[in-house]
RNA sequence: GCUCAUAUAGCUCAGUCGGUAGAGCACUUCCUUGGUAAGGAAGAGGUCAUCGGUUCAAUUCCGAUUAUGAGCUCCA
């Protein structure tokens, strides 16, 4: 006799056990019609699953998140069973859901083809209008493992081999095809109507490089038209927002055959990068940090010293003379540490901040390049942080704090923190990892931020906090971080007296908040489309005339406003003022200053805004304060 | 580094089922001096990524290399 309390806290009383489906059916047969899966006491089960003690129930339909997870998971398992149709040879491996869809990995001799792609989809189709049923069985794991084996899924079955022999594993049958999983799915492959294959890729085996290459089928999936189509679009507009394309178009950058991952930058891009730069040095600079420059080609001794040869020496570009080898240096961290090493340090000296924007080179393997987002010479707003471990703590705190101030100064708010503690294999004490994994958790506790805990993901010298911001296609890129190492300071006899004078090793703080200028440019770009804020904007302002009468006065002005500092051009062409505002505004310049016969008479200017704005006619001395004040606020 | 794909004018892209290539924009010259997102005309511009193979003939077919793209793996 279930009594099911439904999520308004209605109750309802059976006679019998009944499924999920029935509850909904007894409800309305909308629901029943639209009924996913079931929530019962707070798991996930399917729609067919009989319940039959009292329980809280909630009926999961396309619109909840749940159901929308389900919708992908199960459309995963539909792919899977349309490509067996079409290759019977193609061995099944794992078809999990992930954000905005699914994917599946196939074992399968041929490369698979957009043309097979095709075909995969349309056969898809064609198992939802046929409404195959869904059902889930029970088996124990050594008849899975046969079973499995007994169907020539070599993969599949060494799944299940590596699962507890005493658990049951649950298999979902749709028509001709079974495969295992955890579940739940929806009730019948007609549930599964707005599906896309998007793309094919590689996927090692297990997701270990040793491993073979799978073949990844990528696909979205969603509750209705409607939201395929929004995704669809919004991946056009991400597209558009591609930093690598606006940075032709813009002329900010560019990279070529000859030095891949480098880049050259344009006159443009170079102006947005000293914008960035010199921000942060001021930064810097009020916050107690000392600004340095280290050699970029060091003998590869002291790299070895610090350890980084035998862990990172295939990545490290080298280079060689008079019979001494020297590493171009893929770090700043060893060098900062011979200028700490320069002259006694006592415990009054600390903490001592070293800050360098040092060029570093490292040997990226060439699939990981990506426009300025991974390059194989950068530059980042690094600095080292001497001190006592007693110090850790205050200076985590203060680093946090201008890394928000920073990032708030250039308009991101959605920032993901993760706490990366000790790994496997690592340097130092158990006790002085517990000190310094406590320090940082305590420094972000006391903030009250949200964090997400990385275990083991931690350096081999010690724990950090790592801070990304998302792009606009959600791809989350690392950008701040800050890492305690315990090692390097001893490896490179980085000493101070203590108060009893006795020598101590120094703890060191790895930090940086933009990290690699080069990539944080690149998050920038895509953030602003290309329309930058004023204060970083390359050119600021244009000043054009609309005929040649008015070219002396548009002179001038442009005189006055480069006087005062501001990024200025003149466009003095024998173009219409149209074509001149149009060429312009698609070079996303801020604000426009039209010149004519009423400016020349009046002694004023005209000023358009880059959205096309008519901001009317202002005097020179107006339009310097407009400017002034909004470069101030970095709006 | 691995899998798959791609590489044609400064840019965006057509095209050649093997017979040395074309558009729009940009560029140059001329006309036009025009008030808020494209005024008009003419002209110039390409060893079709590189190297090799097949062929009477290769930009086109095949192979290798390099770079790029999408993923995977990695990221001090």
């Amino acid at each position: 006799m279930p009594v099911i309390t439904l999520p308004d806290g209605s109750q309802r009383e059976y006679d019998n056990a009944i499924t999920v489906l029935d509850v909904a059916k007894s409800i309305g047969s909308g629901l029943a019609k639209a009924t996913l899966a079931g929530r019962v006491n707070d798991t996930l089960v399917d729609a067919t699953t009989i319940i039959d003690t009292d329980a809280t129930l909630q009926i999961i339909t396309a619109k909840d998140a749940d159901g929308l997870d389900i919708i992908r998971h199960s459309t995963a398992h539909l792919l899977a069973q349309a490509v067996k149709q079409l290759f019977p040879e193609a061995q099944v491996t794992i078809g999990p859901m992930i954000e905005n869809g699914f994917y599946y990995d196939f074992a399968y001799e041929r490369a698979f083809m957009p043309e097979d792609l095709k075909a995969i989809e349309k056969k898809m189709q064609h198992l939802v209008s046929q409404n195959i049923p869904i059902s889930r069985s029970l088996m124990s794991r050594d008849e899975a493992v046969e079973f499995f084996k007994g169907m020539g899924e070599d993969y599949k079955a060494e799944i299940i081999a590596s699962i507890p022999a005493n658990e049951d594993l649950s298999l979902y049958q749709q028509g001709d095809f079974t495969d295992l999983c955890r579940g739940p799915h929806v009730p019948s492959t007609a549930k599964l109507k707005v599906f896309k294959l998007m793309k094919i890729a590689g996927a090692y085996w297990r997701g270990d490089s040793n491993n073979e290459m799978l073949q990844r089928i990528y696909g979205t999936a969603w509750a209705d038209k409607k939201d395929l189509k929004d995704y669809l679009h919004r991946l056009e507009e991400a597209e558009k927002r591609d930093h690598r394309k606006l940075g032709k178009t813009l002329d900010l950058f560019h990279s070529q055959e000859e030095a891949p991952g480098m880049v050259f930058w344009h006159e443009k891009g170079w102006t947005i990068y000293q914008q960035v730069e010199q921000y942060i040095r001021d930064k810097l600079r009020v916050n107690g940090y000392g600004e340095v420059k280290t050699p970029q080609v060091v003998d590869r001794t002291l790299w070895e010293k610090s350890g980084h040869w035998e862990k990172f020496g295939d990545m490290i570009f080298t280079t060689h003379s008079e019979h001494r080898d020297y590493a171009i240096k893929p770090m700043n961290c060893p060098c900062h540490v011979q200028i700490y090493n320069q002259g006694l340090k006592s415990y009054r000296d600390l903490p001592i901040r070293i800050a360098e924007f040092g060029s570093c080179h490292r040997n990226e393997p060439s699939g990981t390049l990506h426009g300025l987002m991974r390059v194989r010479n950068f530059v980042q707003d690094d600095a080292h942080i001497f001190c006592t471990e007693d110090q850790i703590q205050d200076e985590v705190s203060t680093f946090i704090d201008l890394l928000f101030e920073v990032y708030k100064d250039f308009g991101f708010d959605d920032i993901i923190i993760k706490l990366s503690t000790r790994p496997e294999n690592r340097v130092g004490d158990d006790s002085v990892w517990d000190k310094a994994e406590n320090a940082l958790e305590l420094a972000l506790n006391n903030k009250d931020l949200d964090w997400g805990l990385q275990p083991g993901e931690g350096a081999f010298y010690g724990p950090k906090i790592e801070f990304s911001l998302k792009d606009c296609i959600g791809r989350v890129w690392q950008c701040g971080t800050i890492q305690v190492d315990f090692s390097m300071p001893n490896r490179l006899d980085a000493t101070y007296v203590d108060e009893e004078s006795h020598r101590q090793t120094p703890v060191m703080l790895h930090r940086a908040i933009l990290g690699s200028l080069e990539r944080f440019i690149g998050i920038l770009i895509e953030q602003h489309a290309g329309t930058f804020p004023l204060w970083l904007s390359p050119v600021q302002i244009v000043v054009m005339n609309i005929a040649a009468r008015h070219d002396e006065y548009a002179q001038e002005i442009y005189s006055e406003l480069e006087k005062q500092g501001i990024r200025v051009k003149i466009d003095l062409r024998n173009e219409k003022i149209g074509f001149k505002i149009r060429e312009h505004s698609m070079q996303r310049i801020p604000y426009l200053v039209i010149i004519g016969d009423k400016e020349l008479e009046s002694q004023t200017i005209t000023l358009r805004s880059q959205k096309g704005d008519d901001l009317g006619s202002l005097s020179l001395p107006e339009l310097n304060d407009k400017l002034k004040d909004e470069i101030d606020k970095r709006t």
